[in-house]
DNA sequence: GTATTAATGCACTTCCATTGCATGGTATTT
DNA sequence: AAATACCATGCAATGGAAGTGCATTAATAC
């Protein structure tokens, strides 16, 4: 029994193929990916399948969602420490204008924003856009 | 001829019976509006024109695009000074989840936000959910 | 091994965004 | 003012992503 099994068995996921394959597809990846983008990893997979897994590993926070601002959801795998769950956690994304990746920056943590008199701030989604590090030539 | 008229004379854009009621309409609203929105408020109009038109207020800086995670598009009037075309300017908007209204916060600016070496930012979509000043009984 | 429960695959639906094309209106030229 | 060019509008249709219902198959529990 490998660790990504022990894993599914501590959140009380059914340990299945399907579910292997996505969650070493998406350790695989540094970058944020979309339900797209794991279709056509998988052909033979129908994409109900990999919307419920994903949506399943959302749940267990085993990934977390991501908006960047292209009008396509995006996924990526949870680090250990990722407090996702957490209404107070600041996420923080690099999209990338030239080459399209969304990057998670998780050690790089949001400053507390200040809002008007009256509102009430449950969570904020900080997207970054410019150019990835690979794109700039650094 | 009017205020709007001569705003749109100014951006090179052809005043028409539609474009002035669309103009008022986003005026009017303090709120970020979705196309769906627009749509009811008009409901001669047909859906192609008001996407149009918006966009075309969109290239000529004249309203400014929103997303606020809730994955429709909203669009808001820019404000004076709103420099929503320069890259450098930083959006701050606040996405109530009770009402489900989107404002925009112009007075709020962002602070510098920090990315690692070799990445290069060029534009900052910051979004923050909660509960707006209405909602919360302020 | 049988029963229970959950995962998968297929078909279908909905919603938003977007485009092509024909038509009607606005501005420009002579 | 008539003719022309240019742009706005409306209709129809498309594409893509998200989501749901149901029957089938696989995984766990007894």
């Amino acid at each position: 029994m490998d660790n990504i099994e022990k894993l599914f068995a501590s959140k009380n996921i059914r340990v299945t193929a399907m579910r292997l394959l996505i969650y070493k597809f998406l350790a695989e990846k540094q970058i944020a990916v979309t339900l797209s983008d794991i279709e056509n990893a998988f052909d033979k997979a129908d994409r109900t399948t990999l919307y419920r897994t994903i949506k399943t590993f959302e749940e267990k926070v085993i990934v977390h969602q991501i908006d960047d601002g292209t009008g396509i959801t995006k996924y990526a795998l949870c680090e250990k420490g990722c407090n996702c769950d957490i209404e107070t956690d600041l996420h923080l994304h690099f999209h990338c204008n030239n080459c399209n990746e969304t990057i998670c920056l998780t050690d790089h943590k949001i400053p507390q924003i200040k809002v008007p008199e009256g509102f009430v701030s449950e969570n904020v989604n900080l997207v970054v856009k410019g150019i990835c590090d690979k794109c700039s030539g650094y």
